[in-house]
DNA sequence: AAGAATGAAAT
DNA sequence: ATTTCATTCTT
């Protein structure tokens, strides 16, 4: 039906090649309302903002990129002929905002459960909080039909004249709207008029939804390029005129950096999920829930570990300054393990004369390595495109010669081609930290932990700009173009970790380089946590079995020389082990349930790619959460921050927070809701506070947040049950799950909660202990608060119950999935339903 | 491509 | 009342 209805997008990719632009709902963004009205400033704040800034940039944006142009008439044209998307609702910008945070939670829900549950979240904030998504979203209306004055939500009867033509339209959909914005259209201010139709071409391909995410990239890549310079321009020694450089560069970078900060700030969500996902903040941050230790610091040693040895090898060559010969060599070194190792043993003794010389060296080889790999990517990456677009194409032909026979095959190769890279580039650009000194450390980064004993923060950072740095990677591996902007920003952010993991300084600031530099590689390099040496040594030990566990031991082992052979191995097996999850990293990120199951690894990565992504100061900046949409945004630039920086305004609400609202609700409910107010504030407070409370529940149990929050939500699930998604729902499947509490009363959510558990419990190795000490720690208190407080009934379905029920279901149907078959089940049960609640 | 959810708007 | 469609993304 509802294909039916809209009909657009089919012939939109047929259409793709037509000569129309074929864009046919481009996302609207405020920003062009502005433009378009430009003077009437009724609207907000927030759109003035976003005017004003945006002209300017997007002048200079386009120099650089030219992008800007074309949109912008399109969107008129379109709307008015066609039309523009709609305006997100409140609730879908909601859910935009909230998904991945469920995702988080459920990994293995699909989208529609995640749906689902935003539906239920979304049904259980409270009016105020809703409030302010609806706010926006009316904002955001007004702003939309100002830009489109007689815009239609249903084009039925226009959709007719324009037709043919029209149709093709494709637009990718994607996320236009930064887009457009700009130029023409301010300047003819006219809303209607825009007529210049000439080049939509420009954007079109921007808007390729796979395009565009490796264009956006390929920009991303740029500015990062760019910042990523100026920082080494001025790292260097040799450059004291940071400034003048910096100056020569237009105040692109500049601008670029500003946008950046305040995105990051406003990033709550990134924020509290770091909070969750790192349940000990001081020792390791980047600790997964699993309890994974934080892999970065592998990766980090192993680079320089690396460097270390290279250092080694550097003595050897000694007379040699600037090797190329000896940087491919030594690229062959890194990818080989075995070699590493083997080498490991001449590590230590780097001259401070030898690592000057380094310098230079590593520094071709970074640019030699980059350069090396593109084609090669490239080449594949047209390969996996192929695929993708084409997938079935590909397995009819599957045969042979092609080159891209089996997709797999191909992806990891290049992934771990990929990964290899990573490394290398990371241990280059470790020894290129080492080997600079300190001037930027302070700059780059404020050490704004020193209590803990920079183990903390400082791990996280790297580790988010690794993976960052892995991630732009790929994506420009994938693009193809603008590579070596990465590289150096790679390398820059590599010398940022680098600083701020040495501690100190001091001794580096006083001998630039020098002699003191072998020392801060070997030893001082801080280990965030060194200990004592004999520790270390056991640790060691322990490390080479397993390689995960390791990270943390080798971290800190790191400081003595003994180990670090052994060490390297252990890293280098982790190394490999990473770099395997790196190649699913993209799925990782995502939920990745399908491939591999083994969550673990999985989850902590993506732990971490999360915390990478909201870590990063320096970071292009918006990397941010989810990948796909970022990517478009990137390009835009400044219109979608701004947009963003509205978007990100909402408040976000942490799991926690619903948790208790629901346990709230079901109180009202239970109360009658006469009366809320000291709850209601409650609520509030711990929705404000959520980032903080999430930090100190996830650090009390290292288990997981999520889990945590299971037992609430059950609770929470009396309530939302009647909320929930009655209306569709029920017209369509009618009252689909009934789920029976403890009390009699049936509870609809609680069926996909169940569902939900059981599908965690299958995934998790130890659904049990989650249970036992959740149930210690949350639900008593608040089954026992609700109980005091209100009715006894609801109070009672606690974790009993739902663990009874899953276990029900369990039986009948042993794993996930069936949703349907539970259903019925259920409703075959003997329930009955809200009346219960009479 | 279907579909999950909610909401706004049009029919 | 009912239908459309906005967003996201797996299946």
């Amino acid at each position: 039906m509802k294909g039916g209805g809209r009909g657009k997008e089919p012939p939109v990719a047929g259409e793709v090649t037509g000569k129309r632009p074929k864009r046919k709902c481009l996302q609207w963004h405020p920003l062009l309302s502005k433009k378009a009205l430009d003077f009437s400033e009724e609207e907000e704040e927030e759109d003035e903002e976003e005017l004003g800034k945006q002209p300017v940039l997007c002048g200079e944006e386009q120099e650089s990129q030219m992008q800007c142009g074309s949109t912008t008439e399109e969107m008129e044209e379109d709307s008015h002929e066609q039309r523009a998307r709609r305006p997100m609702n409140a609730f879908l910008l909601f859910c935009k905002r909230h998904r991945s945070l469920v995702r988080q939670e459920h990994p293995r829900l699909d989208n529609r459960g995640a749906t689902k549950i935003l539906a239920d979240w979304w049904a259980v904030l409270e009016p105020k909080e809703k409030q302010k998504y609806t706010d926006m979203a009316k904002e955001y209306k007004d702003a939309f039909m100002k830009a489109n004055p007689g815009y239609k939500w249903c084009p039925t009867t226009s959709k007719p004249v324009k037709s043919p033509s029209s149709q093709p339209v494709s637009n990718p959909r994607k996320k236009v709207w930064s887009f457009s914005s700009n130029a023409s259209k301010d300047s003819t201010t006219a809303k209607k008029v825009p007529k210049t139709d000439s080049m939509p071409q420009l954007n079109f391909a921007m808007a390729d939804p796979t395009k565009m995410g490796g264009l956006s990239m390929l920009l991303l890549a740029g500015e990062h390029a760019l910042t990523s310079r100026e920082i080494t321009l001025s790292t260097k020694p040799s450059l004291p005129d940071s400034a003048s450089e910096g100056s020569s560069f237009p105040t692109d970078k500049e601008e670029i950096l500003s946008r950046t900060v305040p995105n990051r700030v406003p990033d709550i969500t990134e924020s509290r999920v770091k909070s969750a996902l790192s349940p000990l903040p001081e020792s390791s941050l980047s600790a997964a829930p699993e309890g994974k230790p934080c892999r970065q610091s592998a990766l980090f040693q192993l680079a320089e570990m690396c460097l270390a040895s290279e250092a080694g090898k550097m003595d050897t060559v000694v007379s040699q300054p600037v090797d190329s010969s000896s940087a491919a060599s030594f690229q062959q070194t890194t990818v080989m393990p075995e070699i590493k190792e083997e080498q490991a043993d001449s590590d230590n003794c780097p001259p401070s004369s030898h690592t000057s010389t380094l310098l230079p060296s590593l520094s071709s080889v970074t640019s030699t390595s980059t350069d090396a790999i593109p084609p090669q990517l490239g080449s594949q990456n047209a390969c996996v495109k192929k695929k993708s677009k084409k997938k079935e194409v590909a397995k009819s032909n599957d045969n042979s010669d092609i080159p891209c026979l089996t997709k797999k095959s191909i992806k990891k190769r290049n992934h771990a081609e990929s990964n290899e890279d990573s490394v290398f580039s990371t241990i280059e650009a470790v020894a290129k930290g080492a080997w600079n000194d300190t001037e930027e450390k302070p700059k780059t980064k404020i050490q704004s932990s020193p209590s803990s004993g920079n183990s903390g923060l400082p791990k996280k950072k790297s580790k988010s700009k690794i993976k960052t740095f892995l991630k732009e990677k790929e994506e420009d591996m994938h693009e193809d173009s603008g590579q070596r902007g990465q590289s150096s920003s790679s390398e820059v952010e590599m010398k940022e970790e680098m600083t701020d993991d040495s501690p100190k300084s001091e001794a580096e600031e006083a001998s630039i380089g020098s002699t003191d530099l072998q020392g801060s590689v070997a030893e001082p390099l801080p280990p965030p946590c060194s200990h004592s040496p004999a520790k270390l040594k056991e640790e060691d030990k322990g490390n080479e079995r397993q390689s995960e566990v390791t990270c943390e031991s080798t971290t800190e082992s790191r400081g003595s020389r003994k180990s670090e052979r052994s060490c390297k191995g252990a890293l280098y097996k982790t190394l490999v082990s990473e770099g395997m999850l790196t190649s699913l990293r993209a799925n990782i990120d995502r939920g990745k349930r399908a491939t591999f199951r083994s969550s673990d690894h999985d989850a902590s990565w993506s732990d971490d790619s999360w915390t990478a992504l909201q870590m990063g100061p320096n970071n292009p900046k918006k990397l941010k959460k989810s990948k796909s949409k970022d990517d478009s945004s990137q390009s835009l630039g400044k219109l979608e921050e701004e947009f963003e920086k509205k978007f990100n305004s909402l408040p976000q609400y942490s799991p926690m927070t619903f948790d208790k609202k629901g346990t709230t609700v079901a109180k009202k409910k239970k109360t009658d809701s006469s009366t809320l107010p000291e709850e209601v504030s409650k609520v509030d407070k711990a929705v404000v506070q959520s980032d903080s409370m999430l930090d100190s529940a996830s650090k009390a149990k290292s288990c997981a947040p999520i889990a945590t929050i299971y037992p609430d939500v059950q609770g929470t699930t009396s309530m939302e049950m009647l909320v929930g998604s009655q209306k569709r729902k029920a017209r369509k499947t009618k009252i689909t799950h009934l789920v029976r509490t403890a009390d009699g009363s049936v509870s609809p959510a609680e069926e996909e909660k169940t569902k939900d558990l059981n599908q965690e419990q299958d995934k998790k190795p130890l659904p049990q202990q989650n249970l036992c000490s959740e149930k210690g720690c949350y639900i008593n208190p608040t089954s026992e608060g609700a109980k005091r407080s209100t009715v006894p009934q609801a109070a009672f379905f606690s974790l009993t119950a739902l663990a009874e029920v899953a276990a029900m279901e369990n039986v009948h149907r042993g794993q996930r999935g069936l949703a349907e078959s539970q259903k019925k089940e259920l409703a075959q049960t003997p329930v009955l339903i809200s009346c219960a609640d009479q």
